[in-house]
DNA sequence: TCTGGGGTCCTGATCCTC
DNA sequence: TCTGGAGGATCAGGACCC
């Protein structure tokens, strides 16, 4: 293990939220909750000012709404979110060229490879230019941990938020873990922190007593190795920086469940179409066709079945799908279905035979599926999704703040104005058009813009 | 109170092959 | 030909993470 603290963790300040009001300056200081808003929603993330109320991400949607009645809710954009967050990844790549992203508003950084950060003060030098960074260029605040390992890095970004850096200083590790609760280890959820808890384990201090022979009899082989390990400070784990994806999956959670069998088999195509979109999208192809059901009391099951090659053929992981749903029980109802694909390879069965036949292996784009067409042909009824930028030929730039019983409630505001005024729209009234969600911070006259907000020339990815 | 969506990894049971 | 065991593949479920 290094013994310089050169591994850097990120970790954004309430990341969706914290865009939802650096875009709108009349949600500043105020509690943001951002999530599905649907009857069986639950939050993804809220606003530090909402945490105050006991919302937290995870949580039904219903109870925040009892927890904070005068919060703004809003559904997550995460085409805003993927480019401010491409922004972030590009400042970190700056540091190293071994950035491992985590999700959209975490990464790690090996310093040491990036020749930027060799020892303790180069470290934290290196941290504080990067939230400086961080915030000029998209506006918004993260969290910074340094450290010799992953875990402690990661450990140390959780106690600087928000808006900090932590550093711990190689020789303290033990000293700092020690009194911490089992829970602060990564890998250690609601379920093996009770399992730990009724063994008398409750600090990682008493899980290095327990000794390795004792975990791995609690908790199995790799996970007792591997807590044991942890509780020790040890952690080898490199920064990797490409990371193979293993599955793709789509499911939908009904706001009612489904009791028609035939709608079911019906959403279950659906699902499968939307899943080989991905998979094609990501020029993938796979083996394994997942089916996920979960029923009515919230028990879920899956069925799965391996094909004898990788296939990205709509038509197969339908009948796949078909069949798995074939052999499961839905009386009573289902409130989620999902179907997914893993064993995943970049070419097809298909590919394979052409290949033996000699043939050239082009032409599969002919079934591609098609994203459906948005506006085209025939109009369906528009949607104005709370939050989401929204253009009017008279007021101009603006975002839904509400919409129902044929009205559109819109504030006008940008990121750079004043808090500005709300005015309601009949839904369907032509002056109103769905907009792309303007940059967060003001670009100078005459910078270059890379690439737009949302949208633009290429959609999808 | 009533629990999303997209992932990863691990474990134990079972089946198959050598 | 039968038997037993080892080991890999597959399947289902659970825990965890963001």
């Amino acid at each position: 293990m290094r013994t310089a603290p050169t591994i850097l963790h990120l970790d954004m300040d309430a990341f969706f939220a914290s865009v939802e009001q650096a875009s709108k300056p009349s949600l500043r200081g105020k509690a943001v909750i951002v999530g599905g808003l649907g009857p069986r929603g639950v939050v993804a993330t809220c606003s530090y000012e909402a945490r105050v109320f006991g919302v937290h991400s995870a949580m039904p949607m219903a109870q925040a709404r009892r927890l904070a009645p005068n919060a703004a809710y809003l559904v997550p954009r995460f085409g805003l979110y993927r480019t401010i967050s491409e922004q972030v990844m590009e400042l970190l790549r700056a540091l190293s060229p071994l950035v491992e992203p985590l999700s959209l508003d975490e990464a790690f950084v090996d310093l040491e490879a990036g020749g930027g950060a060799w020892d303790e003060e180069s470290a934290r030098l290196a941290g504080m230019k990067l939230r400086a960074d961080i915030r000029a260029v998209t506006g918004l605040t993260g969290s910074v941990g340094l450290a010799a390992s992953k875990m402690l890095a990661k450990i140390a970004s959780e106690q600087a938020k928000p808006d900090g850096l932590v550093l711990i200083e190689p020789g303290t590790e033990r000293a700092l873990l020690g009194p911490m609760s089992v829970r602060t280890l990564p890998g250690v959820g609601p379920a093996t922190g009770d399992h730990l808890r009724r063994a008398g384990i409750t600090t990682i201090d008493e899980i290095a007593e327990a000794g390795e022979d004792e975990l791995v009899r609690l908790l199995g082989k790799a996970h007792g190795h591997a807590l044991y390990a942890m509780a020790l400070a040890r952690d080898d784990r490199p920064v990797v920086a490409e990371r193979e994806t293993k599955s793709v999956s789509v499911e939908d959670t009904y706001d009612m469940d489904i009791h028609d069998r035939l709608r079911v088999g019906l959403e279950v195509q659906r699902l499968a179409d939307r899943c080989v979109r991905r998979l094609r999208g990501a020029g993938l192809s796979g083996r394994t066709i997942v089916l996920k059901v979960r029923r009515y009391d919230f028990s879920t099951l899956t069925r799965s079945e391996t094909l004898r090659g990788p296939t990205d053929d709509p038509a197969v992981v339908r009948e796949a799908a078909a069949r798995l749903l074939d052999s499961v029980d839905t009386t009573g109802g289902v409130r989620l279905l999902g179907v997914g694909v893993s064993g995943l390879a970049d070419y097809t069965q298909e590919d394979l035979f052409a290949q033996a036949a000699g043939e050239r292996a082009e032409g599969s784009a002919e079934d591609v599926v098609d994203e459906p067409v948005q506006g085209a042909a025939v109009p369906v009824e528009r949607r104005w999704p709370a939050g989401h930028d929204v253009r009017h030929a008279e007021y101009g730039h603006g975002w839904v703040q509400g919409s129902g019983l044929g009205r559109v409630t819109v504030r006008f505001e940008t990121p750079d104005s004043e808090p500005g005024r709300v005015r309601t729209f009949r839904i369907d009234d032509s002056a109103l058009e769905s907009a792309d969600p303007p940059p967060l911070v003001a670009r100078r006259p005459g910078e270059r813009v890379a690439s737009g907000p949302e949208g633009g020339s290429s959609v999808g990815g």
